[in-house]
DNA sequence: TTGTATGCGTTATCAG
DNA sequence: CTGATAACGCATACAA
């Protein structure tokens, strides 16, 4: 029928024959109560499905119990993000803070946040895709709002989580070292994005680690296409027999760039990629990539902001390991298995 | 520094030399305000960088000016997730709403939210993975709460957008006729999936009206490995040269499955999907498949949310039409282009 | 046209 | 141990 009202601490009083203030020493388990009145005043909250609301705690408190999210810009459709948000929003609700979720309009990174802040705000603020000399960390900083990065932050004052890219990329390099490739080459992002340089320094690192010749190096966006046309430049003289990439993305453009030139990724040369997406188990042959621990991530970052509100120290910056997920293109049987038979039989072309 | 405490109401009426209720008056063109204060008001504001406190506008208005969205369960990484929500948050912040989300920790599906009613809740909601008899939907509707659903209800007073399955896949079976295919089949999910069903119709519906003899159809989870192992019993009997599939991860395993028995999707059977996930455009060859226009649904679904808000009627149900997405997996030069020569060197078997 | 006073649901302070 | 009361920031009758 009509929406009932919901129930208020004083409908909670009056049931339990107490006065408001009684009520909320129970609930906080402020003051001793009698256990007596106690146990009436909880027969009360739950016959009456009592819960208080979060305005009207927010307004004496100065806090909004929640957390708040900008989802990320117009980058590439994000499928981690599911699970990132999942394991944000359970975490946060584990510590009884609601997320709150806004989006940028402009270009300008910061003028979102301070849009939210002026209306009443969030408690704290997980942030993601930190880029260098971010703005966003500047402006939080100085008005001293509580916040975490998904990102790492040259600034030890900041909290941070980051995913170990250069170790991730370097366990890329050891595997397809341990399968007897010794000319490599990387797939990377061009210079300046924090994430595409830390993957590179694990390639570096590791292919000098193990004593290989400096192998070649190419910078394309993170795009399919891009990966696929790198492919002739990258074959063009040192013949690499794997090709290690910042991103699945481009390695699958760089399988099917392989493919261009009769080459097949897996059995001829292998490719590992990057982040684990779906299509890299959901292709032929699978793609090796490294995951992610993305629900880690959301649950490193949320105990962190809830660290501060609460003023209890803790670690500010955690590097999590990717896992290593071992995929036919860089064992070969997959391509094998997954065709058993040449394809001789083609049309319209 | 430390935190600038957040101006009030009082702060600017303090400034602009008025009372309280003249700022609230201006700010909200209630009463007629002289132009002179007005614009002393307006200044006040702008150089305080005041907005009203969304907790303390709550209160007396018995409204959060907050819809809520309860993240989809132990589903699949959702990648259409990312722009749903991007443009659920946009068009809800246009209205001034912001957005909360949420989750389901058990499997109660209503619990979630009624635990987040007896908080404080949300103003409406945002549903979506409806089923036959969705629980949520007979809670909220009993209680009047607004909301609006992803997917299609069976009542003429509910809300709802929905994309149209059977068209798409219409348009799926008509495209792969048109290619000159006679004996198609199809991949379903398993009966009693709203999504699912619907998408069958269309196949049905369409092979019918095509005065095709009735196709094969079988019945998997929506599962890569659940798909690759459809494909020998599809191919038992009546052979089918085109196969349909209820969506890009069952179809991706069909095309694996096909070349487990020495079939070329694209070329020898034409293969087609549903959701155009980014696998599918970032495989060889390209999945043909039907896009949802996800930012359409969101905007769609907020816009019906806001209209109950405001009490202003308008149509309760929308079905928006997928797109065909044709790729090489129907055309067949795909395959071709992107393997042009046979593979023959494997290794490791 | 503008100001004053009250209430929204809660918590915290202070008496009793 | 328990109850009254002020305060949080805002909107809204109502008064001037």
């Amino acid at each position: 029928m009509s929406t009932h009202r919901r129930p208020t601490i004083r409908d909670v009083a009056e049931l339990a024959g107490v006065s408001m203030a009684t009520v909320s020493n129970v609930v906080h388990g402020h003051a001793h109560v009698r256990e007596g009145t106690r146990q009436r005043v909880f027969d009360a909250i739950e016959k009456l499905g009592y819960r208080a609301s979060r305005a009207a705690k927010s307004l004496p408190a100065g806090r909004t119990f929640m957390l708040a999210y900008c989802l990320p810009g117009d980058t590439a459709p994000n499928s981690a993000l599911d699970v990132f948000l999942h394991q944000v929003v359970s975490t946060a609700s584990d510590a009884d803070l609601e997320l709150l979720l806004f989006a940028q309009k402009r270009a300008d990174r910061v003028q979102p946040y301070a849009e939210l802040l002026r209306g009443g705000g969030a408690d704290g603020f997980v942030l993601s895709e930190i880029e260098y000399e971010d703005k966003r960390v500047a402006y939080l900083k100085e008005r001293n709002i509580p916040f975490a990065c998904f990102g790492r932050v040259d600034d030890p004052a900041v909290h941070w989580v980051d995913v170990d890219g250069a170790s991730g990329i370097r366990a890329a390099v050891e595997h397809v070292y341990l399968q007897g490739h010794q000319r490599l080459a990387f797939v990377g992002w061009p210079n300046g994005s924090p994430t595409g340089d830390d993957r590179l320094l694990g390639f570096t690192e590791e292919t000098e680690s193990l004593g290989l010749e400096p192998q070649s190096v190419v910078r394309v966006i993170n795009d399919f296409d891009a990966g696929r046309k790198a492919v002739p430049n990258l074959m063009d003289g040192s013949d690499p027999t794997a090709i290690v990439c910042v991103s699945d993305t481009v390695a699958l453009g760089v399988m099917a760039g392989l493919r261009d030139i009769g080459a097949a990724p897996g059995a001829d040369v292998a490719v590992t990629g990057f982040d684990d997406i779906p299509a890299a188990s959901l292709t032929a042959p699978g793609l090796t990539s490294l995951r992610q621990p993305m629900d880690q991530v959301g649950a490193l970052l949320v105990q962190r902001l809830v660290a501060q509100l609460i003023g209890q120290s803790a670690p500010n910056s955690i590097l999590v390991q990717p896992d290593l997920i071992v995929r036919e293109s860089t064992t070969g049987n997959g391509a094998a298995s997954a065709e058993p038979e040449p394809h001789t039989r083609e049309r319209n072309l």
